[in-house]
DNA sequence: GTGTGCGAAACTGTATACAATTCTGTGGTC
DNA sequence: GACCACAGAATTGTATACAGTTTCGCACAC
């Protein structure tokens, strides 16, 4: 039953992971010929999957020399998580003023639910997921399917960024850290319950942007990370 | 001199300005073997085109069907202009605070420039390109690619339903709603230049969702300017 | 040792060929 | 007259072939 897609999509799904994962190495220039037999397909449904993947911002393409991965550099992460902000902050304003008592109970129910299991959970990638998850839902509210998909796209353009932090802030033994991510979540949850505009979206807008300081030293650990295989 | 460009560019653009325009309709089927014809391409470089433009939304892909024009529907339009005020905002927010007086300078120069031409364009698309121009020079203020890039694809998706707006405000002989447009323009710059971000912000965004109101109309007005070939 | 030029190999960009699916129109049945 | 079945045509999705660049390595000059 499950439509097992076309061979583009499945291709473009599997490069996109990579991708988003920096498997390819930031400025890698990618071979068509390897990825043909590592995927097993040909080069036609490889490329117009490369193609896609250009336009959503994971790779470039120079003319003439094929396809390379993105740069990751503190200046593009910078510009991602203004991108983010203005997107979240937005699509929150909308959500706090259309979206209906049902809509806001289900997402702060959502929180509650997935609060338990925050502090235990021990996989880095699934706790990323999980607050995600809340991000996307939050911006859901707005109803604005545009706005949602374009946030994903850069959600999964910082990701790799987000996971080292998170990798960092385990190690130092930042439990709290942890906890804060959560509690801000419910400052903002609870003002979009009370239905104040002004203090989710300034709660929102500190959370998301208290990232940024980091970034230059987040980007640098990223790269010690990226060339040093994973024990 | 010229760097011409592979095939995949040429098309794309071609392809791109089709969409933008609408001359392909909202639905309707891409017949592929026709736009090689017409291109002088063969289908390889065509779909990779194809390809780009659906990951920019200006196309649809339907699994065996082939590549479709997107729809024109209000919620669409509305969902994009609020996508646009989301980026524009957050891009004045943060140009106010990190351009330099001189960039400022040089912007509010740009409005002073275009001032006059403004009243006598008697081409509506070469107004409507006044009037994007305006608002990318705003918004590159803030420095951010990432977010120009995505206002850029967001402006040209609308860009159909504004030219019938202009269209509609021409035939109705309201010289006096270009010039608003205008003096909203001049609002914002004095903000700017005065770095008074609420005042600017509030300014953008009544000058953006001033339009929203009409939406449903302006469609509605599309879908008869698309079917009924301008005399 | 360093830099340069050349030729072969590798790779990209495009065209074409083929397989599989979808669309279309005709005929038949109720 | 409306609805369904089926065969042929058209169209999409993928693989392969080919031409034009680029890259890489090696030899050679300085």
């Amino acid at each position: 039953m499950t439509d097992k897609g076309s061979s583009v999509d499945r291709v473009y799904e599997t490069l996109r992971d990579m991708a988003i994962n920096f498997d390819f190495k930031p400025g890698e220039r990618l071979n068509e010929t390897h990825l043909t037999s590592k995927l097993n397909v040909s080069r036609t449904p490889l490329r117009e999957a490369l193609n896609r993947l250009v336009a959503e911002g994971f790779l470039t393409l120079a003319k003439g020399q094929g396809f390379f991965c993105r740069a990751l550099s503190p200046e593009q992460i910078l510009e991602l998580y203004q991108l983010r902000c203005a997107l979240e902050t937005e699509a929150l304003r909308i959500g706090i003023s259309t979206a209906g008592d049902e809509d806001i109970a289900a997402f702060c129910a959502y929180l509650d639910e997935t609060e338990k299991t925050y502090g235990t959970c021990e996989d880095l990638s699934e706790l990323l997921n999980m607050d995600e998850e809340f991000h996307m839902r939050l911006a859901g509210l707005c109803g604005n399917g545009e706005l949602c998909r374009t946030l994903k796209n850069v959600n999964e353009r910082i990701r790799y960024v987000r996971l080292v932090n998170l990798r960092q802030l385990r190690e130092n033994g930042a439990q709290a850290s942890e906890n804060s991510y959560l509690s801000a979540h419910r400052v903002v949850a609870d003002a979009v319950r009370a239905r104040d505009t002004d203090k989710a979206v300034t709660a929102l807008r500190a959370h998301i942007e208290r990232r940024r300081e980091q970034t230059i030293e987040l980007v640098r650990l990223a790269y010690s990370q990226l060339y040093v295989p994973a024990v």
